[in-house]
DNA sequence: GTACTAATGACAGGACGCTACCATTCCAAT
DNA sequence: ATTGGAATGGTAGCGTCCTGTCATTAGTAC
C-alpha cells in the first residue's frame, strides 16, 4: 500500500516516526498517529496527559518515546522547541549527534538565540535604528565589564564601515566628548550601548545624559533588560542565559555584527572601500 | 516615554502583560519582558524554568502568573493552547519565518557555525587544553585587532572562574611578563590566543616565543588558519565565514565562553566561589 | 490446548514542579 | 539614621510526572 510520500517539509519527528513505520504494534501505532496529528501542540502535553488520550498506560508511551530514539519525552520536547533541530539547511543533522553532552547543550542553546535573533531584526524599530547609526555624524560606542570588548571590536568593526565611530568609556574619559559644541550643534549623535544586565547599573545613568543631549541611543542587551525601553526605542534583545556558569556573549556578538553589515549594507560602495583601504592603512601604523 | 505601538496582532497574553506593564516591580519586569520574548516558545518552559532563565525564584514567577490573572502556570499554557488558531504555524516554523531575508541568512550560518562546533569540542586535544588551563600557575590571553576586545572579554571572564588571568598586549607591553624568573621556574604557563586569519600576522611569531619559553599555547582561531597547527596540538576553528561585509564573530565568542565554562567545569565549587565574590569586589573598586 | 514470546499494564520509587508559610532584604518616607 | 511596608527568597510539603521492576495479557506456532 502506497507510503505516504516524503514529504520535504517533513519534521525531525515525523522522520523519526516513518523510520520505525513499518513494524509497530497496536498500541505504538495509536501512539504514532497520535503524535503526527497533534505535532503542533505537543509542547503542551505530558507524557502521561498522551498515555490518558491515546488509551495507552503511561510506561508505554515512555518505552515508545525510546524507541524512536528519544530518552525521555524532556529530550522530545527539546527537539521539538529548538529551531535549530529545524535547520534543515547544511549539515546541521550530521553534526546533531556530537550534541550530547553539557557542552552540546549550551551550543544548541547558543544556536537558538541566534536564529531566534530574527524576532529582533524583524521589528520595524530596527531598520530605524540602522537608519540612524547609518545618517549620524558621529557615532559613539561603549560597554561595560564583560561586555567591554564586545562593544570595544563593535567600535573597530562599525568604523571600518562607517567614519567617526569611537569607543567611549565613562570612566576613562568623563565622557568629554559629549560636551556639546557649537560649531558642531546641528550633527546628529548617536550612542549604541551594550548592556548585560547583571553588572552594569550606571549604564541607565549614561543613556539618561545621552538623551538630554539629544543623541539618539541605540541598546544592545540581553533579555532581561527592562529599564531601557522607556528611554529609547532602539532595545534589541538576544537571548544569553544558556545555562552556563556564565552568561553566553555570542549571541550579542553576532547581534553587533548584524548591525555592522546592515549599516555596511545602506551604502555598500562606501563600505567596500573602506574595507579595502583598511588593512594597509593598519599595516603602515603598526598598530595592535 | 514611547511606549510601543499596540501591536495589531498582540497576543492575548502581550495584551495581559501591557495592562500592568506600568506598575510592575523589578523581578516582575524581568519576568513579563522575557515572556513576551519567549512566548512562541514558552508551552516548553515550566515554571521553574523561567525563573531560573529569569533569575529570580520561583515563588516571584508563580506570584507574578496570578497578578496577570492566570491562577498558575498550567492556565496560562492553557491558554496559549486554546485559541488553536494563531498557532496553527508551530512556533518553530514561526521562527523560520522570520529568517528568510539577507540578514536571516547570515543568521542561519552562524547558528550552522555555532552547531558546528560540537565537531571540536568531541576532539580529544579539547580536554587536554582545558586541562591545561585549569592547571596553569598563569594564563596568558591575547588577540590583535578586530577580536582583541573577544579576547579581553575571554581573559575577565576566565578570570571569574580561576585566578591569574590576565590580557597581554605585545605591543604595549613588550611581553614583560614572560621574561622568565628563577623563582617561578617550575610553574605552569599557558597563554590562549585568539586569532582571525586576515588580520593578524604577528601571531606566529608571539606563539613561537611563548613555545620557547616553554609555555603551552591555546590557539582559538577561524577556519582558515592554517599555521598554529605546526606549533601546538590545542588548536580550535570556528567557522566565521557568513558571507557579511565582515566576517562574524559570534561562533569565535561561542567557543571562548565554551572554554570558560569547561575550565569552570573543572572545579565547580571554587568557580562558583569566586562568581558570588566577584560582583561585590568589583562594586567597591567601583571599576569600569 | 499448550507453551513460548512479545506486548502491555500496575505499582512504586525518585525527581521535579508548584505553592504556602516564614524570614530576610530592599526601599522610601520621615 | 529609623522605621514600616512591600518585595523577594528559602524551606518544606504536596502533587504530578516519569521510568524501573515485576506481573498479566495477547498473540503465535505447534
Amino acid at each position: 500500500m502506497a507510503l505516504p510520500p516524503p514529504d520535504p517539509a517533513d519534521s525531525p519527528l515525523a522522520a523519526r516516526l516513518r523510520d520505525v513505520e513499518a513494524k509497530l504494534t497496536r498500541s505504538e501505532a495509536m501512539i504514532s498517529q497520535w503524535l503526527l496529528l497533534n505535532e503542533a501542540t505537543l509542547a503542551l502535553e505530558t507524557g502521561a496527559s498522551i498515555a490518558s488520550k491515546t488509551g495507552v498506560s503511561e510506561i508505554t508511551v515512555s518505552r515508545f518515546l525510546r524507541r524512536i530514539g528519544f530518552r525521555g519525552i524532556a529530550e522530545l520536547k527539546a527537539e521539538i522547541g529548538s529551531p535549530a533541530a529545524n535547520l534543515h539547511i547544511s549539515a546541521a543533522e550530521r553534526y546533531m549527534r556530537l550534541l550530547d553532552g553539557e557542552l552540546g547543550i549550551l551550543l544548541k542553546r547558543d544556536a537558538d538565540a541566534i536564529l531566534s535573533l530574527g524576532t529582533q531584526i524583524a521589528r520595524p524599530e530596527w531598520d530605524a535604528a540602522i537608519t540612524t547609526i547609518d545618517q549620524a555624524d558621529e557615532v559613539f560606542v561603549t560597554g561595560f565589564q564583560t561586555v567591554r570588548g564586545l562593544a570595544e571590536d563593535f567600535a573597530r568593526r562599525l568604523g571600518i564601515v562607517r567614519g567617526s565611530v569611537r569607543y567611549v568609556s565613562a570612566h576613562d574619559s568623563g565622557l568629554v566628548e559629549w560636551i556639546p559644541s557649537l560649531r558642531r550643534a546641528n550633527e546628529a549623535r548617536v550612542l549604541v550601548l551594550v548592556d548585560m544586565v547583571p553588572y552594569a547599573r550606571e549604564a541607565e545613568t549614561i543613556v539618561r545624559t545621552a538623551r538630554g543631549l539629544g543623541i539618539s541611543v541605540v541598546v544592545v542587551t540581553d533579555e532581561l533588560n527592562t529599564w531601557a525601553q522607556s528611554h529609547t526605542p532602539f532595545v534589541f534583545h538576544a537571548s544569553t542565559k544558556a545555562g552556563a556558569f556564565l552568561e553566553s556573549t555570542g549571541p550579542l556578538a553576532t547581534l553587533l555584527n548584524l548591525v555592522t553589515h546592515a549599516v555596511a549594507g545602506r551604502d555598500p560602495e562606501k563600505a567596500r572601500k573602506r574595507l579595502s583601504s583598511w588593512p594597509a592603512f593598519l599595516r603602515d601604523l603598526g598598530l595592535y
